[in-house]
DNA sequence: AAAAGTATGTTAGATTTCCTTACAATGTTA
DNA sequence: TAACATTGTAAGGAAATCTAACATACTTTT
């Protein structure tokens, strides 16, 4: 039913790379990091693992950062629209329920 | 025309996430590189950089070997699809080639 | 204006990760 | 038996990353 672990999600990217990849320094990933805008997994060692959506975000967020925005906006419209996302997901999971409801569909392992 | 760069096909994971990824040692990863079967890129200072798809054709290699096919083997056979490829896409280009003759297809920046 | 907060650079020292080279062990092929 | 194949391990060095702290220059708040 579920995506397998999308390669675009997986967290394998370390903060060199990230780097490269982005152009922004590691100061300012980790400092991102710190204002709770990007949540990277770490290794056993403790070094830091990225996923190519963590790489998007960043440049988004340095972009909005160039046009003057502060990592506390940032942070409160990340929350925002995480918000309409599970609005989204709750509808959906409701119009689900009533459809259940009506029909009596099933999708679980049970006969 | 072309793809953007897949995620799939950029070099980005160092060889301990690889390690991690796969269950195979690091000696085995460098080892199946100098077999020339796997080509990592390299940082600037030398750190090895692989694709997921190079990951997954690492769990191939790894499968073939336990099944007791010698790198070898593996590398001839590797060739060989890559001749096929290049077969068909030489195919491609030829019937690509008869239709411009025929109707003078242009797509070059020439006017 | 002074104080507090924001964003980033830089430095230092410690730790982790990665590199190459070499030798060993074991099994396989010629 | 001699050569080859596969993998482990160790050593020593270099690269990459970590945290913490201090500095700077701006901006916002009090």
């Amino acid at each position: 039913m579920t995506n397998e672990a999308s390669y675009k999600d997986k967290k394998v990217i370390t903060i060199g790379i990230v780097r490269e990849l982005t152009g922004l320094s590691e100061r300012q990933i980790r400092y991102y990091e710190e204002r709770k805008l990007i949540f990277p997994e770490r290794t056993q060692g403790g070094s830091r693992k990225y996923s190519f959506t963590d790489v998007e975000l960043l440049v988004e967020i340095a972009n909005k950062i160039e046009d003057g925005v502060q990592t506390h906006e940032i942070r409160k419209e990340m929350i925002r629209s995480q918000k309409k996302l599970n609005h989204e997901e709750v509808k959906r999971k409701m119009i689900q329920g009533q459809l259940n409801a009506q029909f009596g569909f099933r999708n679980g392992p049970a006969s």
